[in-house]
DNA sequence: CAACAGTTTAGAATAATTATAATGTATTGT
DNA sequence: ACAATACATTATAATTATTCTAAACTGTTG
């Protein structure tokens, strides 16, 4: 099955009606070996600059939401002013690069797992993540 | 010595002139027993509504800025269209409790040392947050 | 108390995101 | 295949959080 049928049935599949502004918008993000990691304002970027496409932007957001609540995509907590977006949904860490705002994936192998004592009580946990913040220098970033 | 005078001499001590406007908004942020989470908004509103006084936002952006920046306060990483802050200026963790758009301190001894195995290379870590989003139904939100 | 540097302020500017309402397109039933 | 319908896209306006600006103000130093 050709890449581009895998998404019209993961489309269809979670209701979503499979548009041709859709499946450009996942070959960008699904298209891909490793995970990717983007805001709004990149996956806007790739879309019409280097594939020359027109989409707009309010599809871009509509759809990266839509993605987002059928569990295609993972959106990651940065201090920051923009929301970050992953590719890789799994229960999963981040490095931070506080030099180039760049967001990295962090193997679960490299963080012991992180068991929490007691929760909150009445409530269900639904995620537990790890933020580690990096950067080159001896500056006190946070 | 009066805790209108330590304020004086935290923000001289740290080279910010003791204005009314920044003892004032001291008064709110440090003069309480428990930490306090909060945003600019939050902030504001207290200000105005609970104090009836009138400080401009510009300053409160400022101040608490300011004050973050000479570590007198944290700001948290949350999965959020705003900045959160935190007078537990420690290393610690948070919940996050997503029905109410609530954060909570989390006792370092609930979560176990998070040990990173290994780091990005030629960078320095400045942080690890664990942040544990919660909910009291059972809707997976993230 | 004068001079200066740091602060506050209202309002404008910016940036990310969401809402709106008209137009367009995929789907469904016939 | 085709009309009817529901869902999507779009440009643009609106909203929200935040930063910038430039003028007025205030704490500090000599």
């Amino acid at each position: 099955m050709s890449k581009n049928a895998e998404f019209i049935d993961k489309l269809r599949s979670s209701g979503l009606r499979p548009t041709k502004q859709r499946l450009k918008i996942c070959e960008v993000l699904f298209n891909r070996d490793k995970t990717f990691h983007f805001t709004i304002n990149d996956l806007s970027k790739i879309i019409s600059d280097k594939l020359g496409e027109k989409i707009s932007l309010a599809t871009v957001y509509n759809t990266v939401h839509a993605f987002k609540n059928k569990g295609y995509l993972k959106e990651i907590s940065i201090n920051s002013d923009k929301s970050y977006f992953d590719t890789n949904i799994s229960n999963h860490h981040h490095f931070y690069d506080q030099d180039t705002n760049e967001l990295i994936d962090c193997d679960n192998e490299l963080i012991g797992n992180v068991n929490i004592k007691k929760n909150i009580t009445g409530k269900k946990i639904n995620s537990v993540e790890v933020l580690i913040k990096v950067a080159s220098d001896n500056q006190n970033q946070n």
